[in-house]
This record gives structure tokens, sequence and C-alpha cells, in this order.
DNA sequence: ATCACTATCTTTAGCCG
DNA sequence: GCGGCTAAAGATAGTGA
């Protein structure tokens, strides 16, 4: 049977193109995952189709969260480092050490995936706001208004909260020793940055949390009544 | 010879990964392209690799943009559909008449997209937000004191500029009408807001214009000296 | 490193139940 | 419409220049 060549071209038939479409789309998200498997790199692919409202996301939304929770573990790893020195007997040593460099490894690897993908995700960030900014903001107003009336809230709040104190401690080292032969340039003052941004501090008596909204051209765009649900939520406490 | 059959698991080799990567990510490009034109739909793959500094985005980044501004366009083709009403020659009128009704569907299609990709994007939004939000930005309490001092400005201006008007007019009729047989679910509610979203108004006499500034946790990351290139860059007017 | 080649593996169009 | 099947089309791992 002479199976036609398909060419590429918009698919007239609903029906067909429906079959197509969700053949395709599982085909895509495997290749993307093994894509993402074997280089060891982060990828993510969105498919806004009208066959489902939702748009098709790989990997699961919380996969890139999880990334970048991972600079929060960073400082246990020192410790760990740490114990492997202190062991007595030679086998456990070299065992142990080689544990670590495993370790290291793959942990190098992660950091060095999340600097590229953090670095990344500004990028894409700018896009959304590009796109975003196509809505000519200049006609909605009313959305600087609400913005200054939450604003206002939040000055009071935030004059009452006393001072916050904003440098870090960043005591977090660069744990970047031996290992992988070649860590495609890792640059030492944006890992510090980054370091600094993500090393958390306690310090939560700061007035400001879970009230106070800078408004945002994010959102689900369905509705404008609720808070939670408006077109423009709050990019601080989602 | 017995070529293996790759198992799937991150390459160790620096050489046979980026050879491996710069293949795939060939393929995966071409699988998303090809997916769009067969089914009509808007997709985008993000990917984040060491190997080049920017992550590899498709489609281009102005295509978005694109699709979102052909919502200006469409109170023209209200215009277009008079004009081929009316016409005098049967003959005529029926070439016409198809021509347009191919326009029509094509431009039903492309709206339908638009619709539903616009609604997506906001999901993805409130995606990066939350990947954003990781940032625990309660340490970063100066972000919130120079959005303050920022904002003090703002509202002197726009106290001074005036009251702004924000209800567009929003006359551009939504033309469904005949067409596409099955056009899975155009909500007109939703349509109609959209429309007055994108529904520009000419009036910019509001003071706010170029200097204001509302921080958003996007940028380059970079430097934090310059202001167009700032950690927190301008959603307003990047 | 980068290209081209191609044997082999993978995806998928068209059918059928 | 959905899931399984099968052969054609397509992608790519390994290789050598």
């Amino acid at each position: 049977m002479t199976r036609k060549k398909v060419k590429l071209a918009y698919i007239p038939s609903d029906s067909a193109r429906k079959a197509t479409f969700k053949k395709r789309k599982k085909g895509l998200m495997k290749k993307v995952s093994e894509l993402s498997t074997l280089c060891g790199i982060e990828a993510c692919a969105i498919i806004f189709s009208p066959f489902d409202g939702e748009p098709e996301i790989w990997p699961s939304p919380v996969s890139v969260r999880h990334m970048l929770s991972q600079f929060k573990n960073m400082p246990k790893m020192e410790q760990s480092k740490k114990m492997v020195n202190q062991d007595s007997f030679l086998k456990q040593r070299i065992a142990r050490a080689n544990e670590q460099l495993k370790r290291q490894r793959k942990d190098n690897r992660e950091k060095e995936i999340t600097k590229v993908m953090f670095k990344g995700l500004t990028t894409v960030g700018k896009l959304l706001q590009q796109d975003l900014n196509m809505l000519d903001l200049n006609d909605l107003g009313w959305i600087v208004e609400q913005n200054l009336k939450e604003i206002s809230k939040r000055m009071e709040v935030l004059n009452k909260g006393g001072s916050i104190n904003s440098s870090s401690g960043a005591t977090a080292a660069h744990s970047s020793s031996q290992g992988e032969k070649k860590s495609s340039g890792f640059e030492q003052k944006q890992q510090r940055w980054l370091l600094d941004l993500m090393n958390p501090k306690q310090n939560n008596t700061g007035g400001f949390r879970g009230e106070d909204v800078i408004m945002f051209p994010f959102g689900d765009g369905e509705s404008a009544t609720t808070h939670s649900n408006n077109l423009w939520s709050n990019p601080f406490y989602p």
C-alpha cells in the first residue's frame, strides 16, 4: 500500500487533524523528555491547542520550581563534604570519595543547569513581558489606579514595620573544586549574586506579607471580580 | 554492525552529549514546527542548554508578538466584508465570496488560536511568576523600598495628570458568522473582553510615560548598575 | 570540531475493529 | 471517538573523512 508522504500543510479534516495532533503531541513530549535526560539539560514545551482548554506543558510545572529550590539545599552539600574528610579507614575513604565525586559531579551539573536555566528564565520573562506589553497598557489607566490604592496600603504597612535588612549573609561557599573536567564557563560573579539571592534569611519580621499587592500583567483573564482570580494578580504571594 | 539501542540516560561524554544535543534539538524543533503547521496550533519550545548562552526558542520570539498584534487588525476585516457585498457581477461575486470564505475561515482559525494562546499565555505567566517567587522575595526588602520611591513619584505625576479615562470604546464587532463548520467553542464573553482589552484608545494624554517604574522580578540579572539593565526592569515600558 | 553517510531505531499515517 | 496494528517515513548513533 502506498501511504502518501504527508505534505506539510494544515489538515482540513477536523477528525484527522485531532488524531494527528494527539499522536504527534505525544511524540513531541517524548522527544523533549529524551533530550532533557540524554543531554542533561532543561527544556520545556508548551502547546496551545483548541482541543483542550489548558495549554499542554512539559515538564510538569513543579519541575521548574523544584530546580530553583535546589539552590536552597546547596549549603548542606558543604557539610557532607567535611564529614567525608574526617573518615578513618582507607577503603571507606576511597569509596566515599568516589561517592562524593559522583555527587559532586551531579551537583555541579545541576548547578550549571540551574545557572543557565535561571539566566534563560529572565530572557523568557522579558519575552513574555514584551508580549504582554502589546496590550497597549496606556489604555488601562485604571490598573495604575488600582496599583496606587494597594500601594498606599503597602506604604503604611511598611512604614510601620520598621526598616528591612536587605544584605543577606551570603556565606555559602562556592564549591567547584575537582570533578567535571570541563564546566563550560562558570562565572564566579554571577554565581555569587545568585547565591546571595537564593540564600534565605529567616528574618521574617518585615511587615509585608500576604495582603500586599503589586499588580502584575499576568492572570487568568476570566473574571475581574475576585481578588485572587484577578487579571492582575500578586507576584509576591500568588 | 550492531548499533546499540541507546539507553535513555545522561550521556557522560562531553563531545558525544553535545553532538547528540545538536542533532536532537534540530529534530525537536522540526517536530514542533510540523505539529504547529499540520494541526494549526500554536506551540513553543524552550531549551536551556549549557552549550549556548541564550535559551533556544521556537518559534521566533516575534511570532508570539505578531500573533497578539493581529487583534489590532481585526476591525479591518469588517470593511473588506462590506466591500465584497457591494460587488455587481455574479461570477465575480461568487469568486470573491469564495475568496472571502477562505479568508474568513483562515481568520476564524487564527482568532481561535489567538484566543486559546492568549488564555494559555496567562497560565504560563502564572507559572513563571511562581517560579520567580521562589527567590524568597521576603529577603529583598530593598525592592519594595525601591518600588516605594518610584511609586511616590508616580503618584505625584498621576495626581497632576488628571483622571485617566479607562473605559475603552469596544465597538469592534465580533464576526464569527458563517464559515468553519465547527469552531470548537468560541466563547462570546471571553472574546469580548479580549476585544475590549485590545482595542486601542488614542488618548495618550495620561501623565505616566517613560520614567515611571514599577519594579518587576524580571531582567537580565547581570548588572544592577544601569537602570535599563536592572534586575528589576520596567514592565510598562521595556 | 563539523560534515556527510547510512544502518538501525523510532514515529506515525492510514486502517480496522 | 479510541486504541492497536503495520509498513512507510523520518530521526539519529556511530563512524570516517
